[in-house]
DNA sequence: TTGTTACACAGTGTTAACATATTATGAGTT
DNA sequence: AACTCATAATATGTTAACACTGTGTAACAA
């Protein structure tokens, strides 16, 4: 079995493990995770100097994590103005959930056929964990764990290439879920989870897709991508304001 | 129509047309454009320093290149030894060309739809030129056109993300058709580029998909993929000296 | 009060110097 | 002649200082 993911788990708690981990990496993951979870909501302005104050590194570190997430699309840097957290429209959120479509039917194929007994015990356990941070009501961690879920399917796949493609789309997933997600009932799709692993395990390639198919419209139906943009219509924006007065 | 691409042509020659274009992107279309027209073939050391007498600027400048250039997988870059030219073994290849189907097919089929008439006249430039450079024996240009046009394709899809992904493989099958290929014949594979831009400009999604999978089918078969690999067994290689003695 | 311009500030872009790791060289030994 | 180890040379990793761009502020004019 060929070795396709980096040691570099996108939880940052394996960053003890060994000190082979690069500072590139560490600032990497915790800004990737930060913004992953919301704590750095989209659109928020990710300055030079003060993160590398609060990692103890130089600029020269930080702008090259900065580059690294912006080309995911996880970050986006506007030249000589900084780096953002990318705040995708709701027509770049749709672009990337059919290319997601397009993605995980293809990694399930392949993860049918790949996937080893160990690699499946380990996303049980992976399931097990999104059970509780949702029960704990810690959504950010649920949405990463959730990711992370997709992203070792992707593992399982044996194709470098399609994993890292999907670890973008993941990504940015996870950034238009924060941002759009309207429901709060999120139980349901643990469910999913499971009867997808179910399939893959029992080698049904057809159901596999069936339910990948139907999970990734789930999702996306909790969001709000058919009504007005939110952010371009100042006076929905500002409406509250208007009825104060 | 959304734009998707960014004005950064992979050919270099675009760069003269503003001021506007960054250091960087200079420096890296060079070596990539270099990359991809064998100048560069696999394996080549990328000496920072010497890059940045070349053109001119500092390190700094070389090493974000050569970042991007690594994201992208055309180049590896090995922690405190340098960056060299990627080499793909013959898995990550097969990896490579499955990935392909899987995209290409994607994106066949949203470009069917949203294919505009300005479009489809400048893929058939590019397949003219390409067809040129042919048969003037100039493969690296022909290879570097092949892949234009497949990313062009990608465009037409207007979905961003797919066209991201579309990129870094077609980057990636430019450097393994440098690697692999072992035919000579290429004009072929023109006709082949002429007939599925004919299936999309009918919208005939079904056709384009079929013409699409025998064109990598055909592309893949000229590769040596399937024998030793040539770069790792030293005594095939120098067979010849030992028959010579 | 509103609009304009000049200035100061803050943040990014770039460079060069320094620190560290790797690779090449060569003397010494077996 | 082949091998090992110490040393020098080369290249990469990191930092800090400087240059430049963009933003915000305040004074001034209409």
């Amino acid at each position: 079995m060929v070795k396709i993911m980096s040691d570099l788990s996108s939880s940052v708690e394996a960053e003890g493990k060994s000190g082979s981990m690069a500072q590139d990496d560490v600032v990497y993951a915790h800004i990737f995770d930060a913004i992953l979870e919301r704590r750095l909501p989209p659109g928020t302005k990710l300055n030079e100097e003060a993160l590398g104050d609060i990692f103890s590194v130089s600029r020269t570190i930080i702008r090259r994590a900065l580059l690294r997430l912006s080309h995911e699309q996880v970050v986006v840097i506007r030249p000589n103005r900084g780096a953002v957290v990318a705040s995708p429209s709701v027509e770049e959120a749709k672009q990337v959930f059919i290319a997601r479509h397009t993605l995980e039917e293809a990694i399930i194929k392949l993860a049918v056929e790949n996937a080893s007994d160990k690699q499946i015990s380990h996303l049980r356990k992976l399931i097990v964990a999104e059970n509780e941070a949702t029960k704990q009501g810690d959504l950010g961690k649920a949405i990463r764990l959730s990711g992370e879920f997709h992203l070792k399917l992707a593992e399982m796949s044996g194709n470098a290439p399609l994993f890292n493609f999907q670890r973008s789309l993941v990504s940015l997933s996870s950034l238009i879920i924060a941002q759009y997600e309207v429901a709060t009932s999120t139980h349901c799709v643990l469910d999913e989870h499971s009867e997808l692993l179910d399939a893959i395990e029992e080698k049904d390639a057809e159901k596999a897709c069936l339910l990948m198919r139907e999970h990734l419209k789930h999702i996306e139906s909790k969001l709000n991508l058919d009504g007005e943009t939110v952010s371009s219509d100042l006076h929905v924006v500002f409406s509250n304001v208007l009825n104060k007065k």
